[in-house]
DNA sequence: ACCTGAACACCGTTCAAGT
DNA sequence: ACCTGAACACCGTTCAAGT
């Protein structure tokens, strides 16, 4: 771009090293910005470069959803059902939650059956723990679909809040303030705690975490 | 568009019959498809007509979203505080699952204070029953973002699954089939009751609330 | 005030080349 | 095989008009 060489040399590219560019723009800066075109420039290289390597803008984030969640190995501890399960989820949510450009990538993800390898690990180790528990079958089945919805809920959310570090806490400040306490009382009397617990999307998850295995703790309780 | 008439009367638009016509293509076709080119051309009226009534894109999006929430009041009813909270998160999960154009909505809303109103209302409900359970200050504000997140994720797993009918069922069931048995044993196992339960969101959503409740329970019951 | 077409600055992607 | 620019069919939105 700044040398303005008119052709690049014959090996520059790779679909490893677009990869790599493009999850350091989606880490640098937000989805919109991004463009196949935006990518080829920060390469040097023309637009329809890429093209050799991937079919389409599609088939790069699917590419690059993978890579980043190649190297995730879900935790096979030792301990109680219960601790290897709340291990697993957690380590979950910090791969989803660890880089900015995986919570956009999976914000973008529509098709559902991206993220799919990561997917599939991890529930195999969650249904084979529910199932070691004492859980029936659709039982487990059923909760491992609430631990999914729930770290995944919960690392969407973090999506709105990475844009910057505390902009998310003086929007809900902002919003909180005008509303009035006749008609939200317990909402504006709650106000600084809601602020503080804005800005650590990981105590949040983490309480949550806890009441959905509770609930499963009492169930196989109540089965045994 | 048919009558290719070349100027449109005086008042046939007004903000209200734009955000009708938007939730209804929004309903009928995915979010990919919907352009301010197509909803004016739907519209019978030129692009720019729309931008007499909205400053852009956005705005409408915005103005869509609370028309759609605009009439949804949580329920109040009677009862012990674990089933007034349940009810009141079916409520929201109806609300937003209820209709195509929301939870495509909904999957759009980045900044994080759309759907604000509905989220107010439904927070301060859910904090005085939390409140009233007996749950710390602390306490309430975190099970109230479980919630949140639980019924927000469940719900935007739904957009993936709305496209069409069981077009999500054969998705997993092919997936499931490309799985070899030896490193997914028990996923394979549960095969079955995968596809069967991928085809009833709502006994997801449900399955998971009361995991949840049930925590708040026994935190309750803990504390008092 | 309300609606218009033309134009601007973008997209992703196809195509027919160049090397 | 690998990379290219030109072109196509789209976007959202600005602008200077028309009525």
């Amino acid at each position: 771009m700044s040398t303005g060489r008119s052709r690049a040399p014959r090996n520059t590219l790779s679909a490893e090293l677009i990869v790599d560019r493009a999850l350091a723009l989606l880490d640098a800066r937000p989805m919109e910005s991004f463009s196949m075109r935006v990518l080829a420039e920060d390469l040097g290289v023309g637009t329809m470069a890429l093209y050799t390597y991937f079919r389409g803008k599609e088939e790069l984030f699917r590419a690059a959803r993978e890579r980043v969640l190649a190297d995730y190995v879900p935790p096979s501890g030792e301990g109680p059902w219960h601790e290897q399960l709340r291990e697993a989820c957690l380590a979950a949510y910090h791969v989803f939650t660890g880089r900015p450009a995986v919570l956009r990538l999976l914000a973008e993800a529509s098709s559902g059956d991206d993220f799919a390898d990561i997917a599939m690990v991890t529930m195999e180790r969650q249904l084979a723990l529910l199932r070691a528990a004492g859980l029936s079958r659709d039982e487990a089945v059923l909760a491992n679909g609430a631990l999914l919805r729930y770290t995944l809920g919960s690392a969407l959310r973090e999506v709105k809040a990475c844009t910057s570090e505390d902009f998310h806490a003086t929007a809900i400040r902002k919003r909180l303030a005008a509303l009035s306490p006749e008609s939200h009382p317990t909402l504006t009397d709650l106000g600084p705690e809601m602020v503080r617990f804005a800005q650590d999307g990981e105590a949040q998850f983490r309480f949550g975490l806890d009441l959905v295995i509770t609930g499963l703790r009492e169930k196989v309780a109540a089965a045994g």
